[in-house]
DNA sequence: CCTACCGATCGGTAGG
DNA sequence: CCTACCGATCGGTAGG
């Protein structure tokens, strides 16, 4: 009993963490993981300046958690929308579709603060790429299974990053209110990439 | 004659502005504008911490040269490449081969810094957008030739974009002692566009 | 989670 | 281009 009453209590607390790394994320999205300072994630979500460190022993700590929760979250999505899926071609769009998503929709575009882990330690860094490789894996299998039925328009070596230069520079240019819609542009990266 | 001493005296000051713009996109590629400090800058030429502040007005300043500077040159390169080459598909490969270049040879790979220019106010990244947008346009030349004549994979809108999204974000991945080479990546990309 | 604070660092300047 | 310096800001902490 004193166990569930003291996880009652917890809850909104962690609540208030989720808040703080929404919030870091989209400031280190926006401004950058150096330009952006511990008082504008403080203030972004209503707290004075020391009390981010009440939850994070460091702004460090603040990215990395960011990164890998968002990395994380990311990768579920995926996994959950090619769930039974069999038809590798249909897969792959699929994927795009979705990593476009992850990339560009909600609050929290993780994938475009992969750069800013040159800001953390080596340790901080190599657990990053662990989730970074996770992710990629779960693409290299569709693009094997589609070289093989020579349905890719080419399986050399840098196909894959190639795609994921195609995605994640999107970033840079795509605007919600412009011309393009995610379909479309999803659409036209797997056209590229087809035969 | 009192001119051309002048001239002559003056003209190690203009190697030294160099040398700062030099060092300053190399450190601003590397650990991001933010993450630099001017005194990192004034150190790696040699200079105290004041003195880059008296060839550039500010740090802000010091960014927007780099980038305008190195832009133009990346644009004379691949002029220089594509004179008087009249088949589209063989000024395409060229292009994409310099633009390579541009980025990851030398030492001033000044295309990855486009995304800095959320540093600056909006003057200089006007000015910058324009730098950048004359090296745009000697590619869309090339690509509207292929659509008209069928040799593009797809003419359609976000193409461009995607391209540059492949060739752009090589900077995160591509390391100079790595198993494939920039003729290689350079084929690779070249082989989703072409049909 | 707040108040009050610290040491370090940073961009930039004056004066030569 | 250097010396000497300033005001502002920053990440982080103690103590409650």
């Amino acid at each position: 009993m004193s166990v569930g009453h003291r996880r009652a209590r917890a809850a909104p607390e962690i609540n208030r963490r989720d808040d703080l790394l929404r919030a870091a994320a989209r400031l280190f999205v926006e401004k950058g993981f150096a330009a952006t300072t511990t008082r504008d994630i403080a203030q972004a979500v209503g707290m004075r300046s020391g009390s981010p460190f009440y939850h994070f022993r460091s702004k460090q700590d603040l990215l990395k958690a960011a990164m890998i929760e968002g990395l994380e979250a990311g990768h579920r999505r995926l996994q959950a929308a090619i769930a039974g899926v069999d038809d590798p071609e249909r897969r792959l769009r699929l994927m795009i579709r979705i990593h476009f998503g992850n990339l560009l929709e909600g609050d929290c575009h993780t994938p475009m603060l992969i750069h800013e882990s040159r800001s953390l330690d080596a340790a901080a860094r190599a657990e990053i790429a662990a989730a970074s490789d996770r992710y990629q894996a779960a693409w290299q299998g569709t693009l094997d299974e589609l070289a093989a039925c020579g349905r890719l328009r080419s399986a050399a070596s840098p196909v894959r990053l190639l795609l994921f230069g195609m995605l994640n520079w999107s970033g840079q240019w795509y605007r919600p209110d412009g011309p393009l819609s995610l379909d479309e542009i999803a659409d036209a990266a797997s056209e590229l990439l087809l035969r």
